[in-house]
DNA sequence: CACAATTTTGGACTATGTCCAAATAATGAT
DNA sequence: ATCATTATTTGGACATAGTCCAAAATTGTG
């Protein structure tokens, strides 16, 4: 199996579609992106390509390992493609916007709990929550226009 | 100011009710519960009281620092009363259950990311996904008949 | 007590996502 | 290449979690 887009596909047991190249396609393209974000940028591509067909393709794609579903607090889910290193993500209150941050270790579980409870860890998802460069109040220059969609805690 | 629930709801500037002094018990006797939940209890307490002043007064609490909101993925928004130790969630894949997991420090950020982007970062969230004791493969005995309610990614 | 401000209520509405069965397209075997 | 089988896509209905809004009720205050 080659590693195109296709060979992907196909050693993971799916047959290969326009709708699947696409969305695999987009989500490369636009990490962090909605399933909804997805069907727009897709319908682009595509002329056309039921909403349906891009959760089903996003979920497939995430359970066969090859994307990954992240999902913030207020945000409805992002799909990214970069899999299989354990990265984590800093989100901004203010705006949204997301950023990968490495992991330390690279694997999963990257964190050990003070106390495991007696649970089988198998992740620890580590989710940064602050202010990007744009929503940081600037010395006297008054604050920016954007839309919060979150507020602050402190 | 006594710390009384009365207390506790006027010194943060909010009038006491019936439905918030209610629901602020909820979440005492049941943390991480989701709002419906919540509703459902504080109904058989009080008779009767609104879906909307149930969200509305979680959401109130939770804008005063009086609750916590988390929100694990897959799961509606759930919501505690221990707040400002900075706690962590140790979540079942299978089941769902949420147990709360001491924070090393205690305050925020307890953790730093390798590379801050330029973000003002003011919290690090960790969620640790695994399987709780009752959800885990027992060595000869066939697994649990509970539903899961995310499957296990590995 | 009475007035002003806050809270509660119920109903409509929004956003995100899933279920289902029919139509279509992809794959594997001739 | 064509057919049969299987997998995918589609559109529409449905589900869930949550918010918006204006009227009614309650709370805190002078």
């Amino acid at each position: 199996m080659d590693n195109s887009p296709e060979g992907l596909l196909r050693s993971h047991g799916l047959s290969v579609t326009a709708q699947r190249l696409t969305v695999l396609q987009t989500i490369t393209d636009y990490p962090h992106i909605t399933a909804d974000q997805a069907a727009e940028v897709a319908r682009k591509k595509l002329g056309a390509i039921s909403r349906q067909s891009v959760y089903d393709t996003l979920n497939t794609l995430v359970e066969k390992g090859l994307a990954r579903r992240i999902q913030p607090m207020d945000s409805p889910a992002l799909f990214e493609d970069r899999v299989g290193d354990n990265h984590h993500h800093l989100v901004c209150r203010s705006c949204g916007v997301v950023e990968d941050v490495d992991c330390s270790t690279g694997y999963r579980p990257c964190l050990q709990a003070s106390d495991d409870n007696n649970f089988i860890i198998d992740e620890a998802e580590v989710t940064y929550w602050g202010l990007c460069p744009k929503c940081q109040p600037k010395s006297t220059k008054s604050q920016s226009k954007q839309t919060p969609i979150r507020k602050a805690k402190s």
